[in-house]
DNA sequence: AATACCAAATTTGTATACAAAATATACAAA
DNA sequence: TTTGTATATTTTGTATACAAATTTGGTATT
């Protein structure tokens, strides 16, 4: 059994890996902290392992490693200048996640996108949100609706703004979702509803998203602040239902047309249904 | 990209690993098939990889492994006759999954049971489920109903049969409960919750389950039932909660006198309430 | 031209040696 | 006794050599 001093799991290590995503400079050397420079992302990593898990993911998440690509080993070692053993760490660890495929003696390929699997992923989300929402509209106090209100002013003020990135929006998005579930003490459940949602991330990458878009999100999410504020439950589903399966049909035709290859052969049955 | 001959990801291996848990026979070796052997749970496996993985997972879900536990990469390496490759391939994946974390330069340890996390992942499943049978009671036919009655049936029957292993009663169990995710085309939503639900598997084996135990489960998984035929949508939430929620309850005491080290500390407000 | 077969190349699987960090131990000093 | 320090031990991190399976390409044969 362990102690109580071993339990402190989650120190920061003192050793770490820095780099500097904005540059590519990958040379994967265990480099000195310097001051944060202007304009370039930097991340730290535990040890190599950590960055080639890291690195490959952000990739994989992009669509820079596309769906069905094969990954080999030995690419990944002399990219990152590292020996095999980190590298089939972090492989293993994208397998977990459904990210990679290994097929012992053959390759190992970046997975493809699944519809079926994308579509029940938001069927959940859409359940558990409902009853998330539903439980959020007894407790919510005018305080934490205040919160609420302050995040879709910012997103009505990013959309605005000149050269917005979409992952900023996506960012504030996350954040106001992520209210209610953490008002409700759910916060591991919407992590791991989180990390689920980002095979549909890889799906939402194909899109090209208008300002249109943007803003038709934004009136979505006051239509759901709406129904909160007045308690209208009945409402609710629908509108999380409306919300969330939203890119998913403006992309229907599109990935049949134009980024088949990405996806795994469908049961033609039931194809177009939602 | 890959050719589509390629994407034939899951043909079966020629070699296999086999091991045989009755006997615990654990030489590790590569073994040439032999009959089936009686009594004796014959478990193939991909590679040394696959068998580590496996038989770790197993032993951690039956608290064989207790949580807290510190592993070493070096005993296991011992005890499988392999080398740290193949076990730290393993270890990553059950790091992913969240039964192992790994603390650099320190130690790997299996994994505290986390009494808040595991509420969360029957809330979702509350929330998930509820969603399927509704929907599951548009669609139902006679014939899948039949289907239904007869896993009723049958777990009758099991508890009724002189020694009985619980395992077997949780397989029909997971079957019944399949049957609504199947039929409404939720498989992969339904092995993803089965796959959550591992991380409860631990918390239900400190569980002494009494026959008693038994009758009730099947006694409401009647009740369902009888809600799904009469359509009466709106008990089927408050009906699988009670379920789900069944052992949770009854362990609450238990949990914090005896088995107080297997679990993370938890937030005090708020401890007694589901 | 099509097929069967063999060897080379490729790729993942496995074992092992060594490096780096954390921890435990022993011992000296206050 | 306690505290600090140096050292040895333990444990994971990393690199690398080799094994095993698959694939590829060429060649011979029909």
């Amino acid at each position: 059994m362990i102690s109580l001093a071993e339990r402190e799991y989650s120190k920061t290590p003192r050793g770490y890996c820095a780099l500097f995503l904005a540059g590519l400079s990958l040379d994967g050397g265990w480099l000195q902290k310097t001051e944060r420079q202007a304009d370039m992302e930097e991340v730290t990593f535990k040890n190599r392992e950590d960055m080639v898990y890291q690195v490959l993911k952000k990739e994989i998440l992009d669509l820079e490693l596309k769906p069905g690509q094969v990954i080999k080993e030995n690419e990944i070692c002399e990219r990152f200048s590292v020996s095999r053993t980190p590298v089939r760490d972090a492989l293993r660890m994208l397998q977990e996640q459904g990210f990679v495929i290994t097929v012992p003696y053959r390759g190992i390929y970046v997975t493809l996108l699944n519809l079926s699997n994308i579509k029940q992923m938001i069927y959940m989300r859409v359940a558990v949100e409902t009853m998330v929402m539903r439980d959020f509209s007894q407790i919510a106090t005018p305080l934490i609706m205040e919160d609420i209100f302050y995040m879709l002013r910012k997103q009505k003020a990013l959309i605005q703004t000149a050269d917005f990135k979409p992952e900023q929006f996506y960012r504030l998005d996350a954040q106001l979702h992520g209210i209610w579930f953490e008002a409700t003490k759910k916060t591991k459940l919407w992590e791991m509803l989180q990390e689920q949602q980002l095979h549909y991330t890889r799906f939402r990458m194909l899109d090209f998203v208008t300002e249109t878009d943007f803003t038709r999100i934004i009136e979505e999410h006051e239509n759901l602040v709406e129904l909160l504020e007045k308690k209208r439950i009945a409402g609710m589903e629908k509108a999380l239902k409306d919300h969330l399966y939203f890119s998913m049909k403006r992309m229907r035709h599109q990935i049949d047309v134009e980024y088949r290859e990405y996806f795994e052969e469908e049961d033609p049955e039931g194809k177009f249904d939602i």
